[in-house]
DNA sequence: TAGTATCTAGACAGACCTGTTCATTTTTAG
DNA sequence: CTAAAAATGAACAGGTCTGTCTAGATACTA
């Protein structure tokens, strides 16, 4: 895409995770990524628009990296939900892993009908929607069901973690997985 | 306690829950609370201070309101624990719930070493060992294990519920628990 | 009733916020 | 090389924020 967008984004992201959303200003973002703030405002009418930029490239780059380490699974078995859930206990317990974007972002605009909150709704439905996809894939009797369960504890398990690191919140979260899944059959 | 500072910690904890605590200014709350604003600064030298006053009451009203509703369970079976979870399913479908009070603090002041992060964090571990506490005395083999396992799924419940109200969240992030629990005895 | 403690309204300081504007410089393209 | 397009830096408007201070009204106590 565009050099100057994608400058911006990043910067923006790199700011929004350490320091929170609303904690981090036009004037900051401009200052570390380099950029006027004409710029910034020629690229993006509004900071909700940024803030929404950011959260649709955090959620691209989710996916493709797990479609990209769920390639060699076969798309049709209990091995591609297990190996999913691997993937999300390894996710959140990166160094850089700051929680679910479109989470945090719904905590920081809590007005039910602002703009960024009805975006961060659509997007949790989405990744709701991949989880009950690859659970119908495997097989399970009831996807939805087990899709938005495990959902759940792995949202619980990305705030757990971040709120109380090194207490093994991920990889009970993993188990706990596993547990559901096996009850599902 | 004093007749001003539990006026002020009301109206802030409507505000902080309508609003955000960031959204919402300490000029709000005294119009709201119907204080001089130095009377507020008079009980709370700072907002910090107010926002740690809001997240110490929240915890205190839910243990003190799941105690009382736990009070005729024999203590010592897994009829406790079931309890435990069915009262955290009523507790976050209340339409007046709006997240986990510690939890939306830790997300609006995301620094490491910030106060109120450090004191949701307390909060959070305190949380924790309320659930491994009841976990054990109804003979749960590895109580810290579920207990932290239950609370990551009502943390998660809570957001999904709040983010996408209306879908089940609650209901089934209830039954992964009764599953979980039942393949933990 | 007199005196003390408490509360009130409001102005104020100093900092930060988003978004706009404009003259100047840099980059790009033919 | 030249002309158009894009990016820069800086100032500006109008608003918000936390926290301080003062002068006067109100409430409590003895």
């Amino acid at each position: 895409m565009n050099k100057m967008h994608e400058k911006i984004v990043a910067t923006a992201t790199q700011l929004f995770e350490a320091r929170g959303i609303n904690a981090s200003g036009v004037d900051l973002i401009i200052r570390e990524s380099g950029v006027a703030k004409a710029t910034l405002y020629k690229y993006f009418p509004s900071k909700n628009q940024l803030i929404i930029s950011y959260l649709r490239d955090k959620s691209d780059r989710l996916y493709a990296w797990l479609e990209e380490n769920l390639i060699d699974k076969k798309k049709d078995s209990l091995e591609v939900l297990l190996a999913l859930c691997d993937l999300f206990e390894l996710w959140i317990t990166k160094p850089e892993f700051h929680g679910l974007p479109f989470h945090i972002a719904s905590v920081e605009f809590p007005e039910v009908n602002h703009p960024i909150n009805l975006y961060s709704a659509e997007l949790s439905k989405e990744l709701q929607l991949y989880f009950s996809k690859i659970a119908k894939k495997a097989g399970i009797k009831d996807p939805e069901t087990l899709g938005q369960q495990l959902m759940i504890i792995f949202e619980g398990a990305a705030l757990v973690e971040g709120l109380s690191p090194g207490t093994g919140a991920a990889l009970r979260a993993k188990k706990a997985a596993a547990t559901l899944i096996n009850s599902s059959k």
